[in-house]
DNA sequence: ATTGACATATAGCTATTAGTATATTATCCT
DNA sequence: AGGATAATATACTAATAGCTATATGTCAAT
């Protein structure tokens, strides 16, 4: 496994690191996020896919829009949300090989 | 850069994962598991690293110590807190690797 | 054993966050 | 247009986190 060895993290960026492993630490988030990482969804298909309350799923959304971490755009009736941070799937992808 | 190939998240896993993230998705709690990251340190120690209040240390050492993050042992008046969760290293080379 | 100084922890208030219930917005049909 | 239905968003309450001020614990010296 590639080390970084144990340089310090850029302070300039700390923060906004932190901000997004923040949003991703809850459960639910890092599951919408899971399925955003496969491409642009509604909320309902979300919903449907991880099932849980919609209104849980829209607030979620909402948090992670706020913070630019997802972006939306309205189709219709629907809005489709998709990931506009790229760091998430780094992280994404470090918890997976975490858990080996 | 590896891929994981979007591999769902072992969903038994992912709740921890979730809890470790939150955990450190927070400025001066990154900052002080940096500090631990290159060995057991004291509250002092850490505070004087970092440049925060005493009682903020304290109180975010006693949190991811509460979910097995950290882990404290009094060594006289001082008490060495070190890392037990090591995930934790994970985390923070994917946030140095992020910035690339 | 008491005092003083230092190291760490917690109490108490304020601000965020999470979840349930309700409201809004958009589309389709008559 | 108006009303029903489906999709999404927000308001409100309960729990949690964060910060400042204060308390507790430990050691050393007298």
């Amino acid at each position: 496994m590639k080390r970084a060895l144990l340089r310090r993290i850029d302070p300039a960026l700390l923060s906004r690191a932190a901000e997004i492993i923040k949003m991703l630490g809850h459960p639910e988030r890092l599951k919408i996020v899971e399925v955003l990482e496969r491409g642009e969804a509604t909320v309902s298909d979300i919903q449907d896919a991880i099932g849980i309350p919609q209104a849980i799923v829209s607030q979620h959304l909402a948090r992670m829009r706020g913070c630019n971490i997802v972006a939306a755009q309205r189709d219709g009736s629907y809005v489709r949300y998709r990931v506009i941070e790229p760091k998430v799937h780094h992280v994404l992808n470090c918890i997976r090989e975490c858990d080996a």
